[in-house]
RNA sequence: GGCGAGUUGGCGGAGUGGUUACGCAGCGGAUUGCAAAUCCGUGUACAGGAGUUCGAUUCUCCUACUCGCCUCCA
């Protein structure tokens, strides 16, 4: 199957040849460790999940390399130590366990790699060693910078230039800087910040310090990836800088690094942008904690096209929650098949290999694939959907994160009560009491479905059990 | 100021140079004590203008508007 994915540097679609037949490797930007994952970040993570497994499928499981790095060092985490009184690495080991756990709970496979910047110092001060010995890169006063100029293509992936950049005047300008558009690749350290001895200029070392933030993709890639590799992955908020200033560095120091780049859209939060300021801001713990499941903010996640901005609604989730009901209750009972015993159908596949077109791929299972359970089950899975999991907790998994452990067993003596409530009315011809329970019930978020002999109680994410105390 | 993306029916959201997805909501029906759930059926659309074309929602240009990035942020 041809795989098509759009490349920013070339911006269009583009048949996808790996640079050696039959296998694959991408590096994808991963977060800096600091605080719990916002549902931004969730984003990159579950799009380039979903190119991992289309990936894998295709090639392989071992012969897919993905790399995501943990960026370790950096000012935001040095705050967040200062004002905690908390060891850093303590704060980092903390965040990535998080991280993990919370993409875990979303889906998300592992990565095959996932380093941390600060077990690659050396490789990036190698790195700065050899810009400065080629002519990119200067020392002064204690930092080492870029030298923008000296990349001829700088701008080119992002469509800037350097000197409308300028007349822009958004740049930093800083008195060590040759030029105002000239990144760090090395800064010092005060004793109480983390550092390392850092790179030999002129024979000596330039003092403690610790590396600029882009340094670490360009030199991670090329230790864990090698000179070229097939894709690099992020969000488009990095495509400038971050993204055009490691291909300045690695280009410069003599890499031929990515051949395909690719960006996701942002997030948006009911049409506005999240941020703390709109107080629109949560993060995926807090989501879980409200009661929506993983699955859902997958969904929801995987519903828009990745080179589209994606706005979480309320509604979204609600929509994503009924289908994903739905698809439970088609496929009960049903084990998944062997993924080496069942094809992934075509239009699936071609959905997906046509840069990703997720949402295509959930209409065809939403649309054709439920007429068939076994084949919902089998598709929905290797997207990542239906976990094992998932379908254990389907009819629990709100309650026990709104109530504690007891909603189920309540719902279930109340669904009797009800029950029993109706067998008496079917005789007594008298409904005032059946009805009256099932506004109660409605009133705090049970679905109520009565069937000719059974009555079953479900509780939707808005369920309030503490409305239903006078029933006890 | 620079760069980029987008504007599709009530809503979400694909896609295509000619036959107009899909989901949700709505409406009609089946079912139900009434509902819910489920099943069946059903309507409405391609921001505005100009151009290319036998023909454009789909290609080109312009205008308007929206959003994002350029600043720690995926």
């Amino acid at each position: 199957m041809t795989i098509k994915l759009y490349n920013t540097k070339t911006r269009q679609k583009e048949v996808f040849k790996p640079l050696v037949d039959g296998k694959a490797s991408m590096y994808v930007c991963g977060p800096t460790v600091y605080e719990r994952a916002h549902l931004g970040n969730a984003r990159p993570v579950l799009v380039f999940d979903m190119l991992y497994r289309l990936l894998r499928h295709e090639y392989g499981a071992k012969n897919v390399k993905y790399v995501r790095n943990f960026t370790d060092v950096d000012d935001k985490i040095n705050a967040r130590a200062a004002e905690t009184g908390r060891p850093i690495s303590e704060i980092t080991d903390e965040t990535i366990q998080w991280f993990l756990d919370d993409m875990g709970e979303l889906g998300a496979l592992e990565p095959t790699d996932m380093p941390r910047a600060t077990q690659y110092i050396a490789p990036m001060i190698a790195m700065i060693e050899d810009l400065i010995a080629k002519g990119h890169a200067y020392a002064a006063e204690g930092h080492v910078l870029f030298k923008v100029r000296s990349y001829k293509d700088y701008g080119k992936l992002s469509g800037r230039s350097v000197d409308d950049m300028i007349a822009g005047a958004r740049v930093e300008v800083a008195p060590y800087k040759e030029d105002p558009m000239d990144f760090v690749l090395w800064k010092p350290s005060s004793d109480d910040l983390p550092g390392w001895d850092g790179p030999v200029v002129g024979g000596k070392s330039i003092g403690r310090g610790r590396p600029g933030w882009h340094i670490e993709c360009s030199a991670m890639a090329y230790e864990l990836l090698g000179d070229t590799f097939d894709i690099h992955g992020g969000g488009n908020d990095l495509t400038f800088p971050h993204h055009e200033n490691e291909i300045a560095q690695s280009k410069c120091a003599g890499h031929n690094f990515a051949n395909v780049w690719m960006h996701n859209e942002m997030l948006q939060v009911e049409g506005k942008k999240m941020s703390k300021s709109l107080g629109n801001f949560f993060t995926v713990r807090d989501l879980l904690e409200d009661g929506v499941p993983g699955e859902v903010i997958r969904f929801v996640m995987l519903s828009t096209h990745y080179r589209k901005p994606m706005d979480w609604t309320e509604k979204k989730r609600q929509e994503a929650e009924k289908t994903l009901r739905k698809w439970m209750d088609i496929t009960t009972g049903l084990e998944p098949s062997e993924p080496s015993s069942f094809s992934i159908r075509p239009p699936l596949k071609m959905a997906l290999s046509d840069d990703l077109n997720t949402h295509k791929a959930l209409t065809y299972l939403n649309s054709t694939l439920s007429a068939d359970p076994q084949a919902l089950l089998d598709h929905a899975r290797f997207l990542g959907l239906l976990s094992d999991e998932a379908r254990e907790q389907h009819n629990t998994a709100y309650l026990k994160s709104r109530a504690g452990g007891g909603s189920s067993e309540m719902l279930a003596s109340l669904a009797a009560k009800l029950d029993g409530a109706r067998r008496h009315a079917k005789a007594s011809k008298d409904y005032s009491e059946v009805d009256r329970l099932k506004k109660l019930l409605v009133e705090a978020g049970v679905e109520v479905q009565m069937s000719s002999d059974n009555v079953a109680l479900i509780a939707t994410s808005s369920f309030d059990p503490s409305k239903l105390e006078s029933l006890k």
